[in-house]
DNA sequence: CAGGATCCGGATTGATACTG
DNA sequence: CAGTATCAATCCGGATCCTG
């Protein structure tokens, strides 16, 4: 019994756990915009190309997120015509982990797709 | 410059696997409730008091659609009164890693906050 | 170029009540 | 117990227009 209480509380941690890290990364462009800097720096456009699907409105919203979270960093390049560029900051690379495990998986789901294994 | 290419590659790459893995997982509870159910198989108000938050309905929805994709199993135990067992498939253990990761990024980000070195 | 303001319709959620 | 039905509230994202 109490090796089983050890497991459930294990169990509870790891989904407060959990959601301390879906606080942050929830919805459903964060990451990708994580991964993407993780790449290389870019700007606002650049973004806004790479991330296929996410409208002007959401990117601006979800970057001035991850910024207060410290994750990235916005530098402001040029004054008229502006020009920023965002760029991954110390902290949020220690995200990168994390992003290449979601990706190897979608990859790995990919495949067993494929093979029509799922069902 | 090829190189440069290769790396924009790579992001868009990583990017659709990302968006793969996040058809299957994405929104706010998918990931807690696998989490949950790769520690030990579970009666549905049981997830309901392990997930804290989730509501009733959200829940079955979410069951529902875990199942279809094949990470979960619905086992039901006994009719009336009804009883309805829910357990980790071993495609859905492939999901272990990707569970622990997260949970482990969480604990990390709550120490960095409060060490207060996240401004 | 970067991004804020506004409008708007559809999706998502929570509460509550109900069923087999 | 394990859900389903329903309604109201809300959250979204998209499109469009506007600014420095």
């Amino acid at each position: 019994m109490e090796q089983d209480e050890t497991i459930q509380n294990e169990c509870g941690k790891t989904i407060m756990a959990i959601n301390d890290t879906m606080d942050i990364l929830g919805g459903k462009w964060k990451i990708s915009i994580i991964a993407c800097l993780c790449y290389s720096s870019m700007r606002y456009s650049e973004i806004l190309k790479k991330v296929r699907g996410i409208s002007g409105k959401v990117l601006s919203r979800e970057l001035k997120e991850l910024e207060i979270n410290g994750l990235i960093i916005r530098k402001v390049l040029n004054e008229g015509p502006i020009a920023v560029e965002y760029s991954i900051s110390d902290y949020g690379k220690s995200l990168k982990e994390l992003t290449l495990t979601i990706a190897d998986w979608g990859l790995n789901h990919r495949q067993f797709v494929i093979k029509g294994m799922a069902k």
